[in-house]
DNA sequence: CTGAAAGCGCTTACAG
DNA sequence: CTGAAAGCGCTTACAG
């Protein structure tokens, strides 16, 4: 009585070893490769070992083989702030699978105290999914440092980095040019929220959907400069395209389409002009960027890019895998078709006054 | 020229230490604890560390530090199932948020090769939050001998491991009892697919949920067993959600209530109704349960059993967390209230025709 | 079929 | 302020 748990230590090879009165080889043998061992030998040290409740080390294994059996995902914001927008889930789902063939765990990896830079020197992964790195502030250099290939998805990737990106520009200009045919002209862009602070300095996917959004207005005889065409940023999420819409509202020439980066803030813009007592499309259209699938059920139904996020997901994973088990293959650098899809919540502008 | 790339070694802390003419004990504390030395020293390690390009190994660090910085869920099902389900993202929320401010990576460990069992020993994470386990196969034994501290989200838990669970009696009980209060006879329950077959042998969630079930029903002198009761299993999604009703409306006395145990499976019941033609809630009532944010959006909006899922998974990371300071601390058990929350899909059954 | 030994790349008392 | 040495718990040629 009285005898406190003694903090019995964690159970190893030599014990096991010991126990059963052979070498760590036949341990190790006898977990990894039985037919090295007689039957008998392997029966015994199994024995034991269960007999003693011994589990290998994960980590002292890895620092052997050189695998960790996990993928990493390199994130530009923290698990939280991803995971309110259903893009990621989904992209994950895609991720997740090619894991599950794989065998593999899947390891989110946030910024490190506010830095991306700090957070992949640390994560113990095979290798990394890099997604929407905007502005590279050395995390390239950082996972080449590291001696572990990686992929990097929506962003702007270096030849020899192997990249997934969709068709950003022909989306945008697919989506622009749809609310211009319609005949707005008072538009207003919502983008995704960036690193830079003026649009002219954008990168990677943000830079190439306002090149299609100029592709759009120009083949208008129209600038993203005219007064009639605002810019602004907003979170994606639902909260975002609310905060979005009321702000853009107040002004006294609101504007009569909104084509927004992304489905979740499309889908808060639409929730805030109803709640305005605002009829969609009739007296204000919407386009957003994703297709979610909330997005086809949103009443109205969300006209909106498609882009293909699952497969985003399965193909940089498994490029990724494929980079574990050859190191020299060569990169490829994907571009996935977007898709115009013209549904309910947009229209021509129907006068209604000024 | 032809010069193909040599396959360079990483760098490591003995080339830098050679390198720089000093101890590795010197390198590793121009990184990890430069007080120990002289900033003349500290600066020339760190400028000989930069132009190697040195990136210390963490799988070498964490083999001595026994500090993985990661925190592992471990998963009933492979990820791609896992997230179709809105819960698990709010879920990781908050795991997500506890990891941010723990400065910790987030690893998903699905079953390996279909087993949780194989999975456990071959994570590199410092604890594990296991979500869901229904029977323990062996994965609390398996747990206990990776001599990783452990909390157990939606199981029953032993006595020794913390673990974190809602009212789930409690929720279903008043579900049932909303609907039977309204005047419902014919019930049916859709509940979460199981490893067991019949409803008899649930344990865990599932077992309280239908206790809770079993108390609404005894509260109006009816049983589980009438005929008028019903139960069928369901996928965790819209489309299993689909297929429950779809297979439910063909019998001959289909019910006048549905009361599922997940949102998103009742968010596919109600679009199916509705497909079908069936005015919610007039001819048909169903009730849900987690209150994702979808079941207020929904149309009309799905009365439903709220539970606490973002603090679930924060709750069970903070709890993680503080054992991996403290082995000892005494195992708490938490029971998070649940509510329902009535809204627009249930109402007396109007009699159609019958 | 089995074992002794080296090694993976770090950290950390310990000594000076 | 700095270094030599042991050690973390495995795997893997190599030898017998």
């Amino acid at each position: 009585m009285g005898a406190k748990r003694t903090a019995q230590r964690k159970v190893t090879i030599s014990q096991i070893a010991k126990e059963a009165g052979v070498s760590k080889t036949a341990v190790s043998f006898a977990f990894n490769d039985p037919s090295q061992l007689s039957p008998a030998t392997v029966n015994h040290i199994r024995t034991i070992a269960e007999r003693l409740g011994y589990s290998p080390d994960p980590i002292a294994r890895s620092m052997t083989t050189r695998r960790t059996n996990a993928l990493g995902v390199l994130l530009p914001q923290d698990i939280a702030t991803i995971m309110v927008n259903p893009f990621f889930p989904i992209f994950l789902r895609g991720v997740g699978a090619v894991c599950g063939t794989a065998g593999m765990t899947l390891m989110l990896v946030p910024p490190l105290w506010g830095s991306m830079l700090k957070a992949i020197p640390h994560a113990t992964v095979d290798g990394f999914i890099v997604v929407g790195l905007e502005i590279d502030r050395g995390e390239v250099q950082q996972l080449r440092r590291r001696h572990v290939p990686f992929v990097m998805v929506d962003g702007d990737a270096p030849h020899d980095v192997p990249s997934i990106n969709v068709d950003d520009r022909q989306g945008a200009r697919a989506a622009m040019l749809h609310v211009l045919s319609l005949g707005h002209r008072r538009i207003a862009i919502v983008c995704l929220e960036s690193w830079h602070h003026r649009y002219e300095e954008f990168t990677g996917t943000l830079a190439a959907r306002f090149a299609g959004y100029r592709d759009g207005l120009a083949a208008y005889g129209r600038s993203i400069d005219d007064p009639d065409i605002q810019i602004v940023a907003a979170p994606t999420s639902r909260a975002g395209g609310v905060e979005a819409f009321t702000r853009l509202w107040q002004a006294e020439a609101p504007p009569t389409a909104i084509v927004a980066m992304s489905d979740i803030t499309a889908l808060g813009i639409l929730e805030a002009a109803k709640a305005h007592g605002i009829r969609v499309p009739e007296e204000f259209s919407i386009v957003g960027f994703d297709d979610l699938p909330e997005a086809e059920r949103a009443v109205p139904p969300l006209t909106t890019v498609r882009q293909p996020i699952e497969e985003k997901g399965r193909l940089a994973a498994e490029m990724l895998v494929a980079a574990l088990d050859d190191e020299d293959s060569e990169p490829i650098h994907h571009i996935l078709p977007t898709e115009l899809l013209v549904r309910g919540s947009t229209c021509t502008p129907q006068l209604v006054y000024t």
